[in-house]
DNA sequence: TGATCCATGTCAGCGATCTGTCAGCTTTGC
DNA sequence: GCAAAGCTGACAGATCGCTGACATGGATCA
């Protein structure tokens, strides 16, 4: 999980990061409106934590302009105590929920929590992609109908490329995912559990894009 | 199963905790409605009994505030005799079912079922998977017909995954609601527990998924 | 009070499975 | 045709989960 912090007071952009990461979460941190705006259209993250108050461009616009772009992620606004009209100009922005400044630290961890938990739960849990479906609830994956048994790690890496079915996703970002990105992996040990994966479910059940990486046929949409 | 019990007067609370104990659910307490609100939101109960007038935080608000977080966790407010009103505002805030007090602990304790077992989807208090039976309100077991004599932590054990049959639960979920999360157990003593329910039921009655959890299959429907 | 029983946690050892690595092979693109 | 990218099967260490035996501790009953 890979949070971004857009926060410009830097003793609080420190506690924030310290709070986080000692729950576990990567956290990285900007403190301009326009860099924040820039990071969160170009990388990817699972969370935004979002002050409103920034130099150069402040939160609102930003928050904005990536929903503007189609930039779904989650957003956590803060704001500035009582300033109720800051919160509803936020939710009606796109913000996913605001918490009032001053907070406790175990207060905004509650509610990154929840966010997460709550936009995990979201939707149908079977994928389907031709001939193969995936149920997130039992954990199971059939090829036409007929179970299928995976390892974690084969599971994992078919759960991904059938939340991204229809893109091909790249080796390192398939790392990453997987093993967070401590690496120290050969490269080959992806190779190999594809290799795995296929052996059960079919080759022709993932592409290989030579010099980009792997994808899962769009399928059934 | 796991209940969060917010109540401010002890001797009320003392009661409900004695009452939920001894009929198997894992009870935990809280006086006030900040630390109700923290709890309800970053724990994972199945079900929580509110009272309305609590310190710091009235439970309405509590209730409201966990709606809009998106908790759907089980609710039963206990509300004042005659507060009619308090009620129907207990209602739309997202509460389940309302309690008027005071009230006779069988009572309290035929709602908490009754509201469990409707969670389940159930119309009675009886749950099937494949040759297994489970009555919740006799507490009693059988399998293809043939009772089978379970002590309390294997009961609790196989009601949790009955409740959420079909779905793979993790050992940490399963310890968090067996236990509650306070003690630290050996992940072994889980194990161990699984071993003797195994034997008693037959070893296929559960599935394990290597990596992921335990498993009752969907069976009858 | 003491003896006994039962429930449950802990431990150690065992299989089975998983998964990273390697070496050699095949395919692809130029 | 060549080099790089990707595939594959074999292997071995690591990990996971199961089991039986034992220890503990609380409840029950004499």
């Amino acid at each position: 999980m890979r949070i971004l912090v857009v926060e410009d007071d830097p003793r609080i952009a420190a506690d924030i990061v310290a709070t986080l990461g000692a729950a576990g979460y990567v956290v990285e941190t900007v403190g301009d409106g326009e860099e924040a705006w820039f990071r969160g259209d170009t990388e990817d993250y699972d969370l935004i934590v979002l002050d409103l108050g920034l130099p150069k461009m402040d939160g609102l616009s930003v928050l904005k302009r990536w929903r503007a772009a189609g930039r779904m992620t989650l957003v956590l606004v803060l704001t500035a105590r009582g300033a109720w009209a800051e919160r509803v100009e936020g939710i009606d922005a796109g913000a996913d929920d605001y918490l009032p400044k001053p907070f406790r630290m175990e207060e905004l961890l509650a509610r990154v929590r929840a966010l997460i938990r709550r936009s995990a739960g979201l939707g149908t849990s079977v994928i389907e992609a031709g001939p193969l479906s995936l149920d997130a609830r039992q954990m199971r994956v059939t090829r036409n109908g007929v179970p299928v048994t995976l390892s974690p790690l084969e599971y994992r890496l078919l759960a991904y490329l059938m939340h991204h079915k229809g893109r091909v996703v790249s080796p390192p970002e398939l790392l990453e995912h997987l093993y967070g990105d401590d690496d120290a992996h050969e490269a080959n040990a992806l190779e190999a559990v594809m290799a795995r994966l296929r052996k059960k479910l079919g080759q022709d059940s993932i592409a290989t894009r030579r010099g980009f990486g792997y994808a899962v046929a769009q399928g059934t949409e």
